[in-house]
DNA sequence: ATGAAACCTGTAGTAACTACAGCATCAAGG
DNA sequence: CCTTGATGCTGTAGTTACTACAGGTTTCAT
């Protein structure tokens, strides 16, 4: 068996394990989303598994759209032990509520635009029923 | 026929008739969106209507997403004559494809989402599924 | 003339990073 | 032991599209 002592990696070891940027790994520390890690004698950060744990765990929220808030409260319902199954869920299911809005707000979007881009026949003149849209509608609030 | 100079108006009253804040269209003024309009004796900005037809063609295109540099683009394309209906029409079209994909993106974190919600059984016990596959699984990127 | 409403400038805050500059430390080879 | 290149450190500024003041001035109706 190995001692219980692990052995610690520097941040640029961290930043390529996780794939995560250096400078992306000390925002987080500042953020609070990473604790403060203890120092080499010459102040290099040293860091160990649970910090290479976390960051994933942090990265794969934010590949999520969770918000540096959201991560950090999920964070320290898990880190306390203080959570419920029940209210992860219902965190998740709200998180993907906003989502499906900001879907639903791209699709309107998306289609006013390839509206547009079917009046338009294309040409060289400098006549376009684009332009003339974006200038005659005013409001997409409906 | 009433004559040609018609009555200006406060940046109060243009911010209602379009409904853009008027901190807003300072900055616009700013970015260069808006031009410098004239000022009253004591320093106040005064616009006419062709500020209102150009600042509702702004408020269109940030509604459908474009930035502020892609809609200096576009005026000062339109405000020269110098395109044709064609580079209008590819610039939409470039446009919806950005936001198909931003669309594509939310939707698989919204499956995810709801997949990991899913799993979850919801109960009063402090052991997630979610939580688990937030620590376990390491990317979304496939 | 007076007082309230509207306007002015300039600065700072928001979110989540990224990109330096300028300096210190670390590890490996000679 | 010493050097040197890679890596790390702090702190600041830039990005996007606004919003929110503070502290002062102008306007307009009475």
């Amino acid at each position: 068996m190995s001692s219980s002592t692990q052995s610690p990696v520097t941040i640029g070891t961290l930043a390529k394990k996780t794939g995560v940027n250096i400078e992306t790994i000390r925002y987080y520390e500042k953020e609070g989303i990473l604790p403060h890690p203890p120092r080499s004698p010459g102040g290099h950060r040293l860091y160990k598994k649970d910090d290479v744990k976390r960051l994933f765990f942090v990265r794969r929220c934010r590949e999520l759209g969770f918000s540096i808030k959201e991560i950090n409260s999920l964070l320290s319902l898990v880190q306390t032990g203080d959570y419920t199954c029940t209210a992860i869920h219902d965190l998740t299911l709200q998180h993907a509520k906003k989502i499906k809005q900001k879907i639903t707000d791209l699709k309107k979007m998306e289609r006013v635009l390839l509206d547009m881009a079917t009046e338009c026949s294309g040409g060289d003149i400098p006549e376009c029923p684009i332009i003339d849209t974006l200038f005659e509608v005013h409001s997409l609030a409906s």
